[in-house]
DNA sequence: AAAGGAGTCAACCGCCTATTA
DNA sequence: GTAATAGGCGGTTGACTCCTT
């Protein structure tokens, strides 16, 4: 079957949006709420693919939406999910508040793999998820009723593993653990005893290794990330 | 001051899955 | 059961800005 585009794109606009376009987008949204992403660039006048407009409102518009100084909570978070996760994005944005997919992707293809190749830090511990097992959840938006009986999403994982305070503390941030200004490396100058040091910050082995039987049980993502 | 390189990030592309007809 | 459609996602691109020479 073939498939067809996504929109007509003869004679719409694209690029960078205007304010025009900005405001007609959200006023449209405000009024007849999300969703409906074909339709709507005709219904509120804009000249752009449905796509595009979804993505200027998940990304830009949508209120809440935190823009810019990544703090160093954050950018030990997105670290640390996406040791558990690898590249899901979407996943990892959903448990910063106010941050995008997009915006997490970006920071970590621009700082952080910057960062972890500087620290000799492999960025990829975990194995690219299978195909079959990249699941999403039904669209259909559920009732006060179903969101009080909906399990929680569960993700596999391995048994938490103990690693010793003398490496790292929970509280200590990843930069000070890249820096390598920790207080157990300070002085030592030893590269190689660093890399290994940090390389032990890696929360928990490949993901979607495991199977079923020897995965030890799941755990609720919760369990292992603060929210 | 100008040119070139590097870094950043908004937006696009194409694929996948879920839903609908 | 199958095809078409819609929404969502991750990867990639390219325009813009900043920095260095």
């Amino acid at each position: 079957m073939g498939r067809s585009p996504c929109c007509s794109k003869v004679g719409l606009k694209r690029g960078p949006w205007s304010t025009k376009e900005d405001t007609l987008l959200a006023n449209y949204i405000h009024q007849h709420g999300e969703g409906q992403w074909r339709s709507l660039p005709k219904q509120a006048g804009l000249l752009r693919c449905g796509k595009s407009c979804r993505l200027r409102w998940m990304n830009y518009l949508r209120p809440g939406i935190k823009r810019g100084n990544i703090s160093e909570d954050e950018e030990d978070l997105i670290v640390r999910l996406h040791g558990l996760l690898g590249n899901r994005w979407s996943l990892i944005a959903g448990r910063l508040p106010g941050r995008t997919d997009n915006e997490i992707k970006n920071y970590w293809n621009t700082h952080l793999l910057k960062k972890l190749n500087t620290a000799g830090i492999n960025p990829i511990p975990h194995k690219t998820l299978p195909k079959k097992q990249r699941t999403k959840a039904p669209r259909v938006k559920p009732t006060a009723d179903d969101q009080q009986q909906v399990n929680p999403i569960k993700v596999y994982l391995p048994k938490p593993i103990r690693v010793s305070s003398s490496v790292f503390s929970r509280t200590q941030s990843y930069d000070s653990l890249v820096s390598g200004s920790t207080s157990s490396s300070e002085g030592s100058g030893e590269p190689a005893e660093k890399l290994t040091e940090v390389a032990s910050y890696v929360p928990c082995p490949p993901l979607f290794e495991l199977d079923d039987e020897s995965c030890g049980g799941d755990f609720l993502i919760e369990e292992c990330i603060p929210a």
